[in-house]
DNA sequence: CTGTTAGCGCCTTCAT
DNA sequence: ATGAAGGCGCTAACAG
């Protein structure tokens, strides 16, 4: 498994053009003090020689890596996959890579594999670290650049985030208007601030709203927290149901319509971050659409903005918008 | 935007430590060959200093990053998500890190994201890459050591792949025996392997039965390829449609309810791959399942193989299995 | 304008 | 067992 090639270096193409490699160095940076002859021939000798500068060496002495890491709390998760992807091609856009750590929701590891990442790189993005207000500000002073995306810490740190009260806020009370009064909310990951935004924004409902039941189950993140979650949403004699997310929700739904119950007649579900399925189930899914995207962008911009100006970025807040389906409906009775 | 901190070197741990920097290097490579008085005192200052060594200094001399490269055609579609996933989980389990390209479809920067990512790890994983034959033979010998990721090409590149072909083949046969005698085919994207692997076992099929209309609807990969899809679906008399993957499967399905046509009743409907949400479409989708976590982890396995030990891996092809669901049923009429 | 030289931070012979 | 010195490949002063 030998290297393809024995690599040639900026030495072989100065020998070949006949200049010193100071000279290699200036023409391949594009330092225009080169007689364009020599600048010529220097070219041409690179291109014969397939040259490119090595990017380690290059890094090592520049200081800069051109690579930035993400570290997401779970690459299954499509939020995060979507994040990652608007972030990777914004990046590359900008001429940069994009390495990636999945925490896979191990707490504990996030700080290692945050520290590791970013030794290798010019600059991090963290996405909903699960970790401690405490160590996660420890954690950004030594960072540093570092982006947040989803997770609101010291007002110095970049932060890209969606709002996600407002729209659940939104969603109980479209709940309300349809005459529910009792209603569950399926909660996800504990540790996740999203889910801090959304017990804000049902005690600050309830507050307004004191007849309403609004019933807390615990749940995850996923299918099968939905689907497994059905019996203890159906003990509650509840008209309605907050999911954690578009993956709870679809897992409930689907668990729901295998015994028989009719979705939104006997039942109102409502997701959260609009995943692309969610217009494709059935009925399609009421929701709050997360502009993941654009998180990832922004996240990339606010980034890319710390490393070249080194203007501090301002964090930015992204509004999901409620989009409205066919899971959710008139409460029954 | 300065560093966090000022950076400590291996110079500032030797002279905490009062030894040579030789010495520190021993140490902090478990050379064996230090008095352990000294080695305990090198420790003792590197903790105190907190120190790790520059990972790029390393890799410089060391001539290997602990990083590898993973090229994807679209980080978009669930199945290279979920392969990344498992491949990035292996890695890091193995104390290596993982860059990403994600190439969006464009099949000319294939080539260029591949090297230039190439260049600043130990090795790369190419996945389902769309550019023809001749050109990915030149780029396999530019970037060794490489493994491919379902497609196949020299004999002496490691390959993980799944058999595209038998589940389709197994999938058509299912449809037969259900009555099924005009059969569309929703054609993904042209230049995939897997394309052709399944147009390979349509034609095996059409010879073992020429009695069946096998009909050939060019289409995309996503949502809304099968959505769009569906007039034309419905312009053939078609009683079963073959999508290219799922989520063509489901864009037709909810086209196809919105149309009021009942599924499996009035149209069956099979997909490919069997991304997570497959079995909770309404009605859940017959396909065939894509062992996608198992060929990130297999391609990881064969990549760290050839980076270790040197002995090249032997190829490994992964037989999805059909799974019947409620999509597909008995011809009507 | 061009070449020479000194590092970037680390590992590794080579002597001692 | 330890230290000194020479690179890994490249860029950036510093002289000419």
């Amino acid at each position: 498994m030998a290297r393809a090639t024995p690599k040639t270096t900026i030495i072989d193409v100065a020998k070949r053009a006949g200049v010193s490699l100071a000279t290699v160095s200036r023409v391949m940076n594009g330092n225009p003090s080169v007689d364009p002859v020599l600048a010529a021939r220097v070219r041409d000798a690179a291109a014969e020689l397939d040259y490119t500068a090595n990017p380690l060496a290059r890094s090592l002495v520049l200081g800069r890596t051109q690579t930035v890491a993400v570290v997401v709390p779970d690459l299954g998760n499509p939020t995060f996959q979507t994040i990652l992807r608007g972030l990777s091609r914004a990046a590359a856009a900008d001429g940069y890579h994009v390495l990636i750590a999945d925490s896979a929701e191990q707490v504990g590891e996030e700080r290692s594999l945050a520290v590791e990442a970013r030794r290798r790189t010019d600059g991090l993005v963290l996405c909903a670290p699960r970790m401690p207000d405490g160590e996660l500000g420890e954690l950004l002073a030594e960072v540093q650049p570092v982006v947040l995306v989803n997770r609101i810490a010291d007002e110095t740190i970049p932060t890209v985030a969606a709002d996600y009260q407002t729209p659940l806020h939104e969603l109980v009370k479209h709940l309300y208007d349809l005459g529910h009064r009792r209603i569950v909310y399926l909660a996800g990951v504990a540790r996740s601030a999203s889910n801090s935004a959304r017990l804000a924004a049902l005690s600050a409902f309830r507050a307004e709203h004191p007849e309403t039941e609004l019933i807390e189950l615990s749940s995850g993140v996923d299918f099968d927290s939905g689907a497994a979650a059905v019996d203890a949403v159906i003990a509650t004699g509840a008209t309605a149901v907050l999911a954690f997310n578009d993956l709870v929700a679809m897992g409930l739904l689907s668990a729901v319509a295998a015994r028989g119950i009719r979705v939104p007649e006997q039942l109102s579900i409502a997701g959260f971050d609009d995943i692309p399925f969610a217009r494709y189930t059935s009925p399609p899914l009421t929701t709050a659409s997360v502009p993941a995207i654009a998180l990832g962008e922004l996240a990339w911009h606010a980034l890319h903005a710390t490393l070249t100006h080194d203007d501090a970025p301002r964090s930015v807040r992204l509004e999901p918008q409620v989009v409205v389906r066919a899971s959710t409906g008139p409460a029954h009775r």
